[in-house]
DNA sequence: TGAACATTTGAATAATTCTTCAAATATTCA
DNA sequence: TGAATATTTGAAGAATTATTCAAATGTTCA
């Protein structure tokens, strides 16, 4: 079957070429994913004031430490977070730049939907 | 218990503090996990070309008409994309300009990370 | 009206994943 | 070394969700 709706074919050619490759679409899927789910996202959002602990991190979130622990495993396996050991505590901050600005313009757009 | 390291007290109390409500946490949530999915993703890809009907965007992103056809309901319930009939097509097209900028930087961070 | 085109829908399966709870590991310090 | 603090880990259960296939709906035009 061919679509008959002519009107849009260099614009459908167009989004058929400009298309990432199907596993950098899945890397920026990745980095979406991460921010997907809200006490994935509370963490992140935490972290944005700097460095925290998980103690810390769980307070903020109002999670469970095994929770926000687990969370901050998938966190790190996925490049979004760090850690570091400074004495009994794990300190956990934000990697990439990037990750913030996603972030910011996401609390952007959550104010323009609201209003 | 009470965590004994005190050295971030002060960020951990912003962080506390500083936590947006509950319920926006979720709605932004939910606007990441709409490009949380490889094929919403590439849906969202292809319309920052333009309107585009439901078989071109399926060729585009390489999925059946049906399955695209699920995920765009998906994609508009949660108003990132909206739908207008032109004819015997349904033309598809993004709603929002902080999604655009969300997508861009997201494509930015791709560039960074493979650096 | 009927045929062709275009999209939507529902049910079912398969897969992923978040949380909890209990136990294990790591670190400091008396 | 042993107790206290801090974090990680594994297994299990519950819940969400993406895809497929078949069938239904909507639209145009001869």
């Amino acid at each position: 079957m061919v679509c008959k709706q002519e009107q849009h074919d260099n614009r459908a050619q167009r989004a058929k070429e400009g298309t990432l490759a199907l596993s950098d679409v899945e890397e920026m899927s990745v980095a979406f994913k991460m921010l997907s789910e809200p006490t994935r996202l509370r963490i992140v959002l935490a972290l944005m004031q700097g460095e925290l602990c998980v103690y810390h991190i769980a307070e903020a979130c109002e999670g469970t430490v095994s929770a926000v622990s687990h969370q901050l495993r998938v966190l790190k396996d996925n490049k979004i977070v760090k850690a570091r050991r400074y004495g009994k505590n794990v300190e956990y901050s934000i990697v990439d730049e990037h990750v913030r600005k996603i972030v910011e313009m996401g609390i952007e757009h959550l104010q323009c939907a609201e209003a």
